[in-house]
DNA sequence: GTTCCTGCAAAAGCTTTGCAGAAGA
DNA sequence: TCTTCTGCAAAGCTTTTGCAGGAAC
């Protein structure tokens, strides 16, 4: 058994997440892809190892996994879910033209931390514009 | 004939988007509501004046509009785009509960102005949170 | 007179819901 | 055994598309 799955079984225990294979292939594909996948992706991707997969399970497995904190989803400027099981605090590039989504570095940068009146829980930082391979052609 | 009008036919002019009741009422509404709606919401309130307009409308005249850089549109985090004809750099704030969408300044803050091998056209900040009305109930 | 817009209806795409059977603890 | 999850089908929402009539220029 490959450590990471060791990682993720010790994660789900400590978030009370009721292991199930389902649930263990997402988050592993995610921590193992870190392309911002869209639900389609994932799903089409795991199907071919558990055709009897349905969409359903991996809308409830984001449920449950961002509820605990262990991955984000982030909407895409098309309005849907790209998913990210990586949560420390960084900004999100979406190119206009192949819809791919890059992380990108904040560090020096600086933020109001908080807003008068309101609660601020999450920042988020998102650029659009052309990944290298989109802005040559 | 109110000066906003007046204004705003100026700024059609300008951009070359033909005049239309429909459109001068639209973005008419999102200057004079600097509330964040919904497709739904502009369409509710200007149906009440204008009782055969209809959806596709709107969302031809927001098409026009934010090609023409005159509105932007912002997609929530349920995924239903909302509308800004304040273009000047800010934030945006969304309410967790109920839902509300709110400026906020970003002056004394820094981003990056680049990312290597990249081409940014537009950078986005948003919060998440509860504003002043939802954080005390 | 042309070109482009409006509005209706239908379709498309992503996400949610209801529920019976199955699996985890 | 009890609770929770899975997967199927159907429904819900926002947005897009096709098209005929109408308005803008």
């Amino acid at each position: 058994m490959p450590k990471s799955v060791n990682t993720i079984i010790e994660r789900f225990n400590d978030k009370n997440i009721r292991l199930t294979p389902q649930r263990i292939s997402v988050y592993q594909y995610l921590l193992e892809n870190r392309i911002h996948p869209t639900v389609d992706t994932v799903y089409t991707h795991l199907k071919k190892s558990n055709p009897s997969l349905s969409k359903t399970t991996i809308y409830n497995t984001i449920d449950a996994l961002s509820s605990a904190g262990l991955i984000r989803t982030i909407i895409a400027n098309e309005g849907e879910a790209r998913l990210d099981a990586y949560t420390d605090f960084h900004g999100h590039f979406f190119c206009s033209k192949c819809g791919m989504v890059a992380d990108f570095c904040l560090d020096g940068c600086s933020f109001p931390d908080q807003i008068e009146g309101y609660e601020m829980n999450t920042l988020e930082v998102r650029a659009t514009g052309y990944c290298p391979k989109c802005r040559l052609t």
